[in-house]
DNA sequence: ATTATTAAATGGATCACCCATTCAATGGAA
DNA sequence: TTCCATTGAATGGGTGATCCATTTAATAAT
């Protein structure tokens, strides 16, 4: 574990001097003074309003360390009390920004000797955590959401197809293997999850972490309607692993246009069964408990 | 605007007082009286550790707020001052959970009378946010990034063909004038913002808002590149406007198959122009002046 | 050697202030 | 009356001191 010490000074625009955004105008009514080239009518060259807060400044330094390389996943940051002090900000205010950035995701706090704030490696659940938020705040609907995945899954199904692996057909089978299993013993939720797990293996399988984020951030939240469907209704997908395993079959021998097609067929009933009970697929189930599997 | 006046209670749960998880145990000498059950062999009943941060916990009540639709885009939080009161935090705290929230664009800050802490409408750009991020902490490449936004884009291509309305391809006629426009005038660096716009528009016409985030978070660090590359060497693209055109005609006709074609074999072009200087792709350029369009 | 104790480092949280900005109310001048 | 300047209150922005809780290493006791 590398304890950099760090100098978050900024490397761009001027070397400015730790922060020190605070007590520029002591006195207000210095501020008259401010009023420049009164008879000057040229153009009126307005200041750029820089009223950006410190916390912001302090997210973006650290970021910029991160963009720069001198940060990476794994270092620690100095403790709270000293890089404060570096920065010439208060704990407090420092606290703000080492706080949004933990939810970020790039930071995790840990407390103790020995503790402090850690960079963290990417967390790919944030984008989750993105749709999860704009669901909620109405600026895209369920049904775009299911559209979307649609249509991603089946990208999913031709670059898989290109590009998967041994290791990556072998998980499916594994999956497949475990879903037979729930199937027997009647363990109708394990299943759920078996196939959230399914759609991670084969995003996974595209053998591209963007692919992959992309696709988990419009599975999510669709599997947690098929959760609580399930939970709720007792019924379950018919002859779900046997699909799976056409569709892994076919995927094995690079058939896109068949996989995409059995895929296709199975999205399309599983969206008949949960519109079966039409408020099955409420903003409500969507978003109830809110973020528990982020950080936790 | 509406002014609520918001209960920040969780609905799930026990109904618990203000939030209060201070002072749990003001003398460390009573912890010994916590160990229970001394003699009991039974399953060893771990307490499931909630060690959540008050600040974790008041984001996520206000995120239950916006999921159950009492908070809206508009809305407005009680002044720090009592929402700290009513939560039984200390105001400190409270600013924390806002400063994340407002960092996730779930959330603005307003000073003076009148201000207060706002539900905003979903900045679509935060997921710009966390590809960058992702690409900061090493998580993803720019090599993965570019090969999703060739996938995603001949997607958007298909949906934008069967979905474009003509508003969309009006707006995309206007974009091609004003590319021209630039062109001719020699305004290189307006071109690339055209090119950015251009995508943009492309991705909103599929109708699809979701497809449309996630389009313009691939492509905001690709027009990054092609930004730096022609800044530094003063070259564009041949025959910007033209490609287009012919684009944009044969989206008019929903020949998806040769819009795709050639999309393709522009994003092959410009890939190639960009290889050309090996380093005009590098981290460095794609993450330089990091977050300049975010909250500005 | 092993185990219990202690102490220091560090994040978690609070409190009491003060400043800066904004906006509405007020009041005086045209 | 109408308009503009002044003022004051509301509210976010920021500070510093202080305490608590957790973790770990060093130390002491067994």
């Amino acid at each position: 574990m590398i304890h950099l010490i760090i100098h978050l000074m900024s490397t761009k625009s001027s070397p400015r001097a730790p922060l020190r955004l605070r007590n520029a105008s002591p006195n207000r009514r210095e501020r008259v003074t401010e009023h420049r080239a009164v008879g000057v009518t040229a153009a009126p060259t307005f200041k750029p309003i820089h009223t950006r807060r410190t916390f912001e400044e302090i997210c973006e330094r650290i970021r910029e360390q991160l963009a720069l390389g001198i940060l990476k996943p794994g270092d620690k940051l100095p403790p709270e009390r000293d890089l404060a002090q570096q920065l010439g900000v208060s704990r407090n205010v420092l606290r703000e920004a080492l706080r949004s950035l933990e939810m970020a995701g790039v930071l995790r706090l840990q407390k103790g000797v020995k503790g402090g704030a850690f960079i963290q490696e990417g967390d790919t659940r944030r984008m989750n955590e993105v749709m999860r938020d704009m669901l909620s705040l109405g600026t895209i609907s369920v049904r775009e959401l299911s559209e979307a995945r649609v249509h991603v899954l089946d990208l999913v199904v031709q670059l898989a197809c290109a590009h998967a692996r041994r290791a990556d057909l072998d998980a499916l089978e594994a999956n497949i293997e475990r879903t037979e299993l729930a199937t027997k013993e009647g363990r109708l939720l394990d299943r759920v999850e078996c196939s959230r797990e399914f759609y991670k293996l084969l995003a996974a399988a595209t053998g591209n972490k963007v692919i992959a984020m992309i696709v988990d951030s419009v599975t999510e939240i669709h599997m947690r309607f098929v959760y609580a469907k399930v939970a709720s209704s007792g019924v379950a997908m018919a002859r779900l692993a046997e699909k799976r395993r056409q569709f892994l079959s076919a995927l094995s021998e690079r058939d896109a246009a068949l996989a995409s097609r059995l895929l296709r067929s199975h999205l399309e009933s599983v969206q008949r069964m949960l519109e079966q009970d039409p408020g099955s697929m409420s903003l409500h189930v969507a978003l109830a408990d809110v973020q528990p599997g982020m950080r936790r």
